[in-house]
DNA sequence: ATAGGAACGAGAATCAGTCTCATATTGTGG
DNA sequence: CCACAATATGAGACTGATTCTCGTTCCTAT
């Protein structure tokens, strides 16, 4: 399915931000290359025991600025999965993404993608004449072991 | 669209609790009371706020707990719009939803139904062989004002 | 009416996320 | 290489929603 190349990503997001005229910056640094390896969504207290354990402490801060800068660029998306705390992950560049459908008895997250899917909800937005930019879906039930 | 008779709702609530071996409360019957009468998802502060407006002061700690028994039994649901706080909203028994589309730039909340995003989720769920119970989706952009 | 189990509520405690502001870095022009 | 102005960073205070605690009050089945 997505997540292609991790180094891709985050030169991919290095050049963005370069290219919106950013500094360079280790805090910065240090997120993009953790979120970078990532299989699946961190969340930003996840992200920051990760670098401290890892002896790269770095400010609360810093971390929740460089994940809002890569949002804001369309670089990763906040995933909410659950009520608790937004979790994020990479986007790919060239706009592929997937869903994910949560088992609710044993709480596995399955990813899947659907162009059908995709299409209705681009079609929603044009009925609704609104600006749809970016959609979440998350579909809860049952996964096939748990059936 | 949606939302159905507010009198049928709330009955409905206080026969499944009322099956499920729950004691009346005070607290209890102003909550469904006034998510009964809702066309739309209200967070637990905007519930706190205007039942104290109307003189109907319910504690924080007894709100959550309602809400939290309605979801735990299938008779609302939690939105999660954003970071900040849930929203909370009547599930109705007849499986008639709406899901929402947020203006990322006023906060607007707009409810909209559409059969064909329905049906989508439903072949999804067919073609990855798993029960989906329910789901939740949640449109991202401009609404017509901020355009 | 009464007892035991729910339900309530006031307020303290949590905890993710935000803000402030002083300090450290980075990139540019000279 | 140097000085400067524009970022970026981080410690820690602060917010605001949600959760916890625990003594009090309400329900309801005998
Ligand atoms: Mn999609
Ligand atoms: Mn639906
Ligand atoms: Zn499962
Ligand atoms: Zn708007």
């Amino acid at each position: 399915m997505s997540s292609a190349n991790p180094h891709a990503w985050s030169e991919h997001a290095r050049a963005v931000l370069a290219r919106a005229g950013r500094q360079r910056g280790g805090a910065r640094e240090r997120v993009i290359e953790l979120l970078a390896r990532q299989p699946c969504a961190l969340s930003a207290v996840e992200i920051e025991d990760e670098l401290r354990a890892r002896g790269e402490a770095t400010g609360r801060a810093s971390i929740y600025r460089v994940l809002d800068l890569l949002v804001e660029h369309g670089l990763a998306e906040r995933v909410t999965v659950g009520q608790g705390q937004a979790r994020f992950e990479t986007v790919d560049p060239t706009g592929e993404h997937h869903h994910h459908l949560i088992c609710e008895r044993c709480g596995r997250l399955v990813a899947f993608d659907d162009p059908g899917l995709e299409r209705a909800i681009d079609r929603v937005g044009q009925r609704l004449g609104m600006r749809v930019e970016r959609h979440d879906v998350l579909l809860r039930g049952a996964c096939e072991r748990c059936e």
